[in-house]
RNA sequence: GCGCCCGUAGCUCAGCGGAUAGAGCAAUUGACUACGGAUCAAUAGGCCGGGGGUUCAAAUCCCUCCGGGCGCACCA
């Protein structure tokens, strides 16, 4: 079918209008089942400029389409629909498709060849992870396994805090702890710290005999490592993956030979693009030449570096590590910063339209959801996990985009039945299982695949539903949005359940197996096959027994 | 004041410029001595915040107003 819109779009004498690309031509999957199983607006669009009446034009191509194989009718519709059926043999062909690639279908190649950096999560290893962290961690980590499965050559990546003043203030407050004095001004409260302060004293049983300034670095040293530690640890459980944890205090590490940090070197840098200046002591750069409402101190008038400088020196690391294309995933309290992160891409020499892309998430309340006393009035990921479980939780955060403010609701969540999305997906995998299962002791195998025999109305939505998944994935992997894979194993678990309803893949009591049973055996295991993908790039489980 | 995001069914939210705007929940009513009823079928529920514009075609793109969230540091 492409071939001949195609065909149709390059060829000279038979589409004589150059204004014509590709980009015209719309192939898609209608709504409504009675506009068949492709429909194409093609016609409409280049109709004015090709001079053509666009329903005379939809005519003419869809006599050609016709005539392929597998094409069973094609009519035209409305203003210049074109809507194309296939016969059940060529609809159905799919099934064993899937089955074939397995866990590879669905994967793409649209982003072959990009090498990307997403970071993620990014918090200060100073507290527990809350529940915006705990919304990135989902969002970002199913993004991250569709760009993989769209090609991409991609590496996650956590960036740790772990310079600047709240570091000492961290450490200060676990010594305060430590001595049983109260939290001190700028200090972190709540009982983790105190947690955390047995757990150093236990590590550094002579901390409150050592002069005061060791003890700071060791309370804050020591406390870092379990607090990092805590954070790596809730994220694997809520099965988020970072390839790389990069430090902040990489990047003001002082290199031995040239006397100079990775941020003084940054500094210069852009300063050798032109787009850094000194004024009132301090540096500048220039971010107001890339659409930044003012510019922006790097270094501040005592000497000391911003935030903002670290940030810079992150961003060229980014670039020298082999990373051409670099995706930040920001909570929307941080968006102030969009404006200075592309003004630094554009003052290191990239492109800040192409090179660098920040990805705002809104924030996300739960109805009714416990504060953490032992963190300080903040909803705990650790928490909410135990509360709702992975699955649930991951799936809840995972299938909506991340623009959207979002309000859970508890109550919802922890109901293990159709109100919960994540468990009717799950139950229709289960399902495939326990139907696969039951063919088996009825003798049903897949020895034989005829794709004519599929032509219940049901066959034919669930094989059009399948044939999407690389489409979706695609399209996820494209417009960063991984929620649309969850709306898809959604639909996908409707379509299984309407078909088991109408389609017996084994025969009723002493009725003979058919090659209708064994054939629908493939279309049961691929539905399988592609609700297991499915969830699989949104990092919850695909049960075989619920 | 400036900037970003959001406003779609009673609720929570999908919706790539296309055909009669969808799903789940909540409400009402049905279907198991048939592969798991954690399921399925059906009914009802909408000036897509308001108003302009672009287009053959607008929930979708542009402008404007209203309402809500967030941000505007020589903090990190």
């Amino acid at each position: 079918m492409h071939s001949v819109v195609s065909r149709r779009e390059t060829s000279p004498e038979s589409a004589p209008a150059p204004a014509v690309t590709i980009g015209d031509v719309a192939l898609e999957r209608p709504r409504n089942r009675d506009h068949g199983d492709w429909a194409s607006n093609v016609a409409m669009k280049i109709a004015k400029r090709v001079g053509a009446n666009p329903r005379e034009l939809a005519a003419e191509i869809a006599g050609e389409l016709a005539a392929l194989d597998g094409v069973a009718s094609v009519d035209v519709a409305g203003p210049g629909f074109i809507n194309i059926t296939l016969d059940a043999a060529a609809a159905g062909a799919v099934a064993k498709k899937i089955v074939d690639s397995g866990a590879r279908y669905g994967e793409n190649d649209s982003l072959a060849g990009q090498t990307i950096n997403l970071e993620f999560v990014s918090a200060n290893p100073t507290g527990p992870l809350h529940i915006g962290h705990t919304r990135w961690a989902a969002l970002g980590d199913s993004l991250a396994r569709v760009l993989k499965a769209a090609g991409a050559t991609l590496v996650s990546e956590f960036y740790i805090n772990d310079a600047g003043n709240q570091m000492d203030n961290f450490g200060a407050s676990i010594l305060a702890a430590a001595k049983g004095e109260p939290t001190p001004e700028n200090g972190y409260p709540g009982e983790y710290v105190t947690e955390l302060s047995v757990r150093v004293l236990e590590l550094v049983p002579n901390l409150l005999e050592l002069p005061a300034d060791e003890a700071l670095a060791l309370a804050r040293e020591t406390g870092y490592q379990l607090q990092l530690g805590e954070i790596k640890q809730s994220l694997a459980r809520f099965n988020v993956h970072f390839d790389v944890w990069f430090s902040e205090r990489e990047l003001h590490a002082i290199d031995e030979a040239t006397g100079r940090s990775g941020i003084d070197g940054a500094i210069d840098r852009l300063r050798a693009q032109g787009h850094v200046y000194d004024s009132d002591d301090a540096v500048w750069v220039k971010t107001t030449d890339f659409g930044d409402d003012k510019d922006r101190v790097i270094r501040r008038g005592n000497g000391i570096f911003t935030y903002f400088a670290a940030d810079a020196a992150y961003y060229l690391s980014k670039g020298d590590r082999g990373f051409a294309h670099k995706i930040y995933l920001l909570g929307a309290d941080h968006h102030g910063y969009v404006h200075r992160l592309k003004a630094l891409a554009g003052a290191a020499g990239d492109d800040p339209d192409k090179d660098i892309e920040v990805l705002i998430g809104q924030l996300v309340s739960i109805n009714g959801a416990k504060l953490s006393k032992r963190a300080g009035n903040i909803i705990e990921l650790d928490d909410l996990q135990s509360w709702l479980g992975t699955d649930a939780l991951r799936y809840s955060l995972g299938r909506y985009p991340a623009d959207s403010p979002l309000t859970l609701d508890p109550e919802i969540l922890q109901k293990r039945t159709n109100d919960n999305p994540v468990f009717y997906v799950q139950y229709a995998h289960a399902r495939t299982h326990s139907v696969a299962r039951n063919a088996a002791d009825s003798g049903v195998t897949r020895e034989v695949f005829d794709a004519a025999l599929l032509t219940h109305e049901t066959e034919s939505i669930l094989l059009g539903t399948l044939a999407e998944f690389p489409r979706i994935v695609r399209q996820a992997a494209e417009l960063r949005e991984p929620h649309r894979v969850a709306r898809y194993a959604e639909e996908l678990a409707g379509s299984y359940h309407r078909w088991y309803d109408n389609c017996r893949v084994t025969p009723l009591g002493e009725e003979e197996v058919t090659d209708v049973h064994r054939t629908r055996l493939w279309l049961n295991d691929a539905t399988g096959q592609v609700l297991r993908n499915a969830l699989a790039l949104l990092g919850v489980s695909a049960p075989e027994r619920m």
